[in-house]
DNA sequence: GCCGTTTTCGGCCCGACTGTTTTCAGTCG
């Protein structure tokens, strides 16, 4: 993950050069470099090598040379170069909220603080309150913003986030006044992880919101709280935004305040060439400030000339010139959706029967499900022999008989062991509707060993899709060292899905990975991994990473019919069996 | 340092809240 690396010396390089005092518009322009590096879909190394550097956004000349020079070297010499000019210590004190690049400066320079413990011991000697320009209050804000870190402001998955989000809107709706109440921001825009909550209310009684809000059972602590804006911190150190703005105005507010920030200050800056401004109010007329009111986001791309852009491609990817172009993507929904093709059940770790999972699944609407319990060799859950998957699958068939527009799949997550074989014989694979291939063993293999193991599964001409393809853990475990580019040519070759695993523990392929995987000809395939009825649910968040991958309903296996589904998976065993 | 349906030079998004201030800089999103 070169492009990752990079983004993350050019977010230093930012930092340094703002502690110096440095041209803001050069600083920003390293930001949004690392920002659009971070984002990167396509593969850096491949970019460089079709000397295609330029052709990303915020990318010149001169960042273009540090990129290759990293690439070669594997360092960038002006890294050192402004390092060097820093105070020691300067990056952990900016990593404190509360403290910008003027206050780091000055806590380095006038007191040589060069690390937190430093820090807090000057905080509580009051030593800091004897600098120009700070005082107490200062000093306190500084010692919570130390308490902060040290409780480790992780991002949250989806998972956390989501029914957070819920529970709190449901409370500022019940509000006197409120008529609107939406979560904005990374939630909105389905990142895999989100830092904080952000949510916008319209209301005709502000305070009365600000007023529910710093009383309900999620405020901590106040971190701010003005007559419109609030922030807390939950008992659980995760922070919560609160904004109120006026109905005629909830359409600006909205677009300001689902982000990205780089997708807002392209869209500003398209508003302005145009002679209007934008801010979270509306749209302005410049110079006679005459305001387009905007009570619903696509008056506010409208004023500008550009149809609505889903805010889960907000990321300044792209999204600008397809909307100019009209040609943005039509993206796929959860109504698009006919099944699930990753359920365990009782049978080997789930919690649900068979009957239950079912009935579930047909409450849905959906037209079929897959049942993927476990392959022997994972004993810990409770894998099925080829005796017990033989009997679980005449139930699924004496069950069938019974359903009408609804089938169970007959399915199996089977263990890829070393070089690739299968955790069950063909024999057995050969009698199933739909197997998943996945990786659950020998994590730490050698990038080549574990490619061909993946590759060699591949050729299995029983294996419809390889789950959780990279197999890392959101916040618990990285990916294993895999060829991702590799997987996808086979993929496509070998006519096997990748399967995007909407756990949100999981979220593999993620949602830059899944673009990529389109771009190569890859049919991709959403499922829930679930083990428990409620994480159908799940399905949901996998449509946010599908959405944010820009697909469309016709680029997942999900969408298709069961007869559609029953053909594309025999076209492979036709082809190789 | 990037970028161009005005431009290869001269621009570069916008506002709320805090704390320490008598009009604003710093921080954040």
């Amino acid at each position: 993950m070169k492009h990752r690396e990079i983004a993350e010396l050019f977010e230093e390089i930012a930092d340094l050069l703002e502690v110096g005092g440095e041209n803001v518009f050069r600083i920003r322009a390293y930001r949004r470099a690392a920002q659009s590096l971070e984002n990167l879909t396509e593969d850096l190394e491949q970019l460089n090598r079709d000397d295609r550097l330029l052709d990303i956004p915020g990318i010149g000349r001169d960042l273009a040379d540090k990129i290759r020079e990293y690439l070669s070297t594997g360092a960038i010499a002006y890294v050192a170069e402004v390092r060097k000019k820093a105070p020691p210590g300067i990056s952990e004190l900016l990593a404190i909220p509360s403290i910008g690049p003027k206050s780091a400066k000055l806590l380095a320079e006038q007191l040589r603080i060069t690390s937190l413990d430093e820090l807090e011991a000057a905080a509580r000697n009051h030593k800091i309150c004897a600098l120009p320009g700070f005082q107490e209050k200062k000093e306190q804000n500084i010692l919570r913003g130390i308490e902060i870190i040290r409780q480790g402001k992780a991002r949250r998955h989806l998972g956390f986030a989501l029914p957070l989000a819920q529970a709190v809107l449901e409370l500022l709706r019940d509000v006197p006044g409120v008529a609107r109440a939406e979560a904005a921001g990374s939630l909105r825009r389905m990142r895999e992880t989100v830092g904080d909550l952000d949510v916008l209310v319209t209301s005709t009684k502000p305070e009365r919101v600000m007023q529910a809000f710093l009383k309900s059972r999620w405020c901590g602590r106040v971190l701010a709280s003005g007559d419109t804006k609030a922030s807390i911190l939950t008992p659980d150190a995760f922070q919560i935004d609160l904004r109120v703005v006026e109905p005629d105005a909830f359409g600006a507010a909205l677009v300001y305040f689902t982000g990205s920030q780089a997708h807002n200050i392209r869209l500003r800056e398209f508003a302005v060439k145009q002679g209007l401004k934008i801010n979270e109010y509306g749209v302005f007329r410049e110079p006679s400030g005459k305001r387009i009111v905007c009570r619903e986001e696509a008056d506010v791309y409208k004023a500008v000339g550009l149809p609505w852009i889903p805010p889960e491609i907000r990321e300044d990817t792209g999204e600008f010139d397809a909307a100019r172009e009209h040609r943005l993507p039509t993206l796929v929904d959860l109504d698009d959706i006919r099944g699930d093709f990753h359920v365990h059940t009782d049978w080997s770790d789930g919690r649900d029967t068979l009957e239950q999972i079912a009935e579930h699944g047909r409450r849905r609407g959906y037209k079929y499900m897959v049942i993927t319990d476990h392959s022997p060799s994972l004993t810990i859950a409770r894998g099925l022999t080829a005796q017990r998957k033989n009997a679980q699958m005449r139930e699924i068939a004496q069950m069938n008989t019974h359903f009408r527009g609804f089938r169970l799949l007959i399915g199996a997550e089977v263990d890829i062991l070393d070089g690739g074989r299968m955790d069950y014989p063909n024999e057995l694979l050969k009698r199933m509707d739909f197997v998943v291939g996945s990786v659950h063993s020998g994590f730490k293999q050698s990038k080549a060993t574990m490619t061909n193991r993946i590759l060699r599964a591949m050729d299995n001409p029983y294996v419809t899709m390889i789950g959780h393809p990279t197999g890392r853990l959101l916040g618990q475990r990285e990916a294993y060292e895999v060829d991702l580019e590799a997987v996808y040519r086979h993929a496509r070759e070998t006519q096997t899905a990748l399967e995007m695993n909407a756990s949100p523990q999981r979220l593999d392929l993620n949602d830059a990975a899944a673009r990529q995987a389109h771009e190569h000809g890859v049919t991709l395939a959403l499922s829930t991994d679930t083990h428990h009825h409620a994480q159908l649910d799940y399905m949901s968040i996998g449509i946010g990473i599908a959405r944010r991958a820009w697909l469309g309903p016709k680029d997942l296996l999900n969408t298709r019919t069961l007869d559609e589904l029953l053909a594309w998976v025999s076209r492979k065993r036709d082809a190789h069996g």
